[in-house]
This record gives structure tokens, C-alpha cells and sequence, in this order.
DNA sequence: CATCTTATTGATCATGTGATCAATAACCCA
DNA sequence: TGGGTTATTGATCACATGATCAATAAGATG
């Protein structure tokens, strides 16, 4: 019972095992947040003695802080895959909060939620959330610089515009991660926000 | 080194114990987050054994997520007084919005972080977080509804702004707590869009 | 002042955490 | 096929967590 009884792993390379490891926590992350990530819980998914996990990380706010990085940047790529098959920067944006308001995101949220929360007390991680959230601000800059220079949008500060709009979409999902109450009309004021920021016609964008 | 040498604590009723401990776990929780809110964490700042903590409540869990709400529901009254001084609708509103984006909240912001992060894994928080984002939004409803019985604002659905607008603020006030970067004038777009929202000219919240 | 109620404590348990290291065995190569 | 390299493991620390309970002593009551 207590001991899911395992063969010896595989012998794997180096960067192979480091791979797979890397992956695994991905999966224990989306499945039970960042504290779920641990030595024993990575190892038992992963059919591997807690030590090979520790073998392969400097410590355990280095792996948390990782596999944080490993979901939201493939989570950036994925998103904006999505978004770029929209021909009109209006079209993107418009995809672009479908996308995040959309319910079934709620695992990568709510690992978003634990970075925030553990994030001060694991300076690795608030690091990694730092990177992260520049990366998403600069994504979505271009987005409203596309938008601008196509003449669809008018900004004075796309910086800024990127930041509010990152702000408002996660404080939505926040809530909706634990109060439902309301959630299901809640971005009627993101889209409508953006469009008043853009000097987009009222609608224009849902 | 370890016991921080400690005499017998006062015998004091069920009730006062009772506060005594709320009011700790208060202070603990304020300066260490929630997962500072331990039987030995709140103890040891009491001055009083770790078994005289659990002996006054079912759970940690249910100490955590009283914690929370003491939190939380005395800040909603400060903010609500500080508020109530301002004559207009407009005035309250604009009050509002700055002081909940003013600095030196990072200790009550963090606590709704931890919240939002450990409502996933305690039941009784979770509840706990339901119940006082319902008191804030009915209190931001409030502050709507007078604007719009002043005749200062229109809002066609005054729920649905008020959760929207906590949003907003919970997630400008999340990004800040890990990453400074652009958040000194991360309150514009809120302005913004709530003068947009509530029919207000430009400027009039700030 | 003696007695009794009960708030408080110390000790202890079971569990989970990260970390370390000698021992092991899988795989590659000669 | 044998030997050597090293990926992998089991065992074990030290520590922190929540929880339980008999023993203690503070303070009220007579």
C-alpha cells in the first residue's frame, strides 16, 4: 500500500532523465499545483527513487521554480499559436481574451495563483514569475503594436495598455478559481475595456 | 536557543483566549502569510503552548480560514470608513479605487494571494473566501447603486461591475506583490474603465 | 485556608518534508 | 564476455507539521 512497488528505472542519459523529470513535474503541477510538487511526489509519478529527483536539482525552490517556467512559457507558445491563425490584429485580440477568459484553463491558473502566492517566500520562483510575466506583457505589446500600426488601434502607451490587460485577466481568473459566482459573464468588462483603451468601436470586440 | 524560555501563560476565560488567539493568528498571518498561521507559528508568538492552540480549534484548517476572514472582513470595514468620508458618489468611488491600489497593502494583498492558492486544498477556506468577496462586491454594489440613484453614473448591471471591478483590482494588486515593473501608474486603466463603465467623463475618477 | 474545577502544559505520536551518501546494478566499451 | 563508468537506489538524517492526552497548577468557590 504504502510503497507503490517499482523496478529499478530505466538507465537513462543524463539529459534524457532530466527530460522526463522535468515533464513529470509539469504533469504533478497541473494536477496538484506548485506545493504538490515535491521529491517524493515527482519521484513516485515519475516510477523513480526520491533521490534521483534531488540528484537532478539543486534544491526543491530550483524545481518548483523550473517547472513553474516550463508550464507558463509553454503556455505563452500555445496561446499565441492560437491566436496568430486570426488574419486582423483585432481578430487576435479578440481571440486572445477568448482564449484566457476560456473556463478548462483553471489548472494553469491556478498554478499562476500559487506562483503569486508562494513566489515570496521562494526567490527563485518570484524570479521565474518576473521573466514570465515580462514575457506575456511583451507578447501581448505586440499584439496592440500590430493592432496600431495596421491603424486599428490608437495607444498611447502600449506598455502600460499590456499590463492593465494582463492585470485584468488574471484577477478575473483568480476569482473564478475559487468563486463561480458571476464568472460566466465576467470578461464583458475586459472586452469592453480594451475597446475603450483602443479607441475601438463599442462591440467591436465581443 | 530552541524553547524561547516561557513561563506558565495567564489562565484566562474560553473567550478571552479565544480573542487572544484570533488576534494573534492575525498578526502572524499578516507578517508571514497564511502558511505562517502553524500550531507553533501562532503559539510561540502567544506566548503560550502549541497544544493550547489546538485545543481552542477543531483544525488548522479552520484556523486558517478564520484568520482569513478576520483579515479580511475588518479590512473591508477600514476601507469602507476611510470611504465614507467622501460627500459624493464619485468621490467615494475615486477614494476607493486609490486606496485599494495604495502601497503598503502588500500584507492583506498577500493574504488573499495565499488564500486564492490554499482555497484549493482547504475546503473551509475556500467557503471562507466565497463568503467575504461576497461582502465586498455587495459593498462596491452599494457605492454603484448610489452613484446611480445620485444620477452621477448609469450601469446597466451594477453586479456585474462590481465583480468586475474587484477583479481588476485583485489582479493589478497580485501582479505588484512579485513584480513592480510599470505598477506605479498600474491604476489608469482602472479609472478608465470605470468612468467608462458608469457613463463618467473622462477624468472625473482621476 | 482547603477544595475543586478547568485552563494550560509537556511529552509523544504519526506523518511529510528536503537532503545526503555509501552501495548497487545497468549499460557501454574494450 | 568481462570490467569499468555512473545512473540509480535504499537507508537514514534533521526538521516541521497537526494532533492527542494524562498531568499540572492557576484561580475561583466554599
Amino acid at each position: 500500500m504504502s510503497t507503490p512497488d517499482r523496478r529499478r528505472a530505466a538507465r537513462l542519459s543524463p539529459d534524457e532523465r532530466s527530460a522526463t523529470l522535468r515533464a513529470t513535474a509539469r504533469e504533478v503541477a497541473l494536477e496538484g499545483g506548485l506545493p504538490a510538487v515535491t521529491l517524493r511526489g515527482v519521484a513516485s509519478r515519475a516510477g523513480v527513487a526520491p533521490a534521483l529527483v534531488a540528484h537532478y536539482e539543486p534544491s526543491m525552490d530550483a524545481l518548483v521554480a523550473r517547472t513553474f517556467s516550463v508550464i507558463t512559457l509553454d503556455e505563452i507558445d500555445e496561446v499565441f499559436a492560437l491566436v496568430a491563425t486570426e488574419p486582423s490584429p483585432t481578430g487576435r485580440l479578440r481571440a486572445l481574451i477568448a482564449t484566457l477568459l476560456d473556463d478548462g484553463r483553471d489548472d494553469v491558473t491556478a498554478v499562476w495563483a500559487d506562483a503569486w502566492s508562494m513566489g515570496r517566500r521562494n526567490a527563485a520562483l518570484a524570479e521565474a514569475v518576473r521573466e514570465v510575466m515580462d514575457r506575456w506583457q511583451a507578447a501581448v505589446v505586440d499584439v496592440v503594436r500590430d493592432g496600431c500600426d495596421a491603424g486599428e488601434f490608437t495607444a498611447e502607451d502600449a506598455e502600460l495598455v499590456a499590463w492593465q490587460f494582463l492585470g485584468m485577466i488574471d484577477g478575473v481568473n483568480s476569482h473564478a478559481l475559487v468563486h463561480y459566482g458571476g464568472a460566466r459573464d465576467r470578461g464583458r468588462l475586459v472586452y469592453r475595456a480594451m475597446e475603450n483603451e483602443l479607441g475601438l468601436p463599442t462591440g467591436a470586440l465581443g
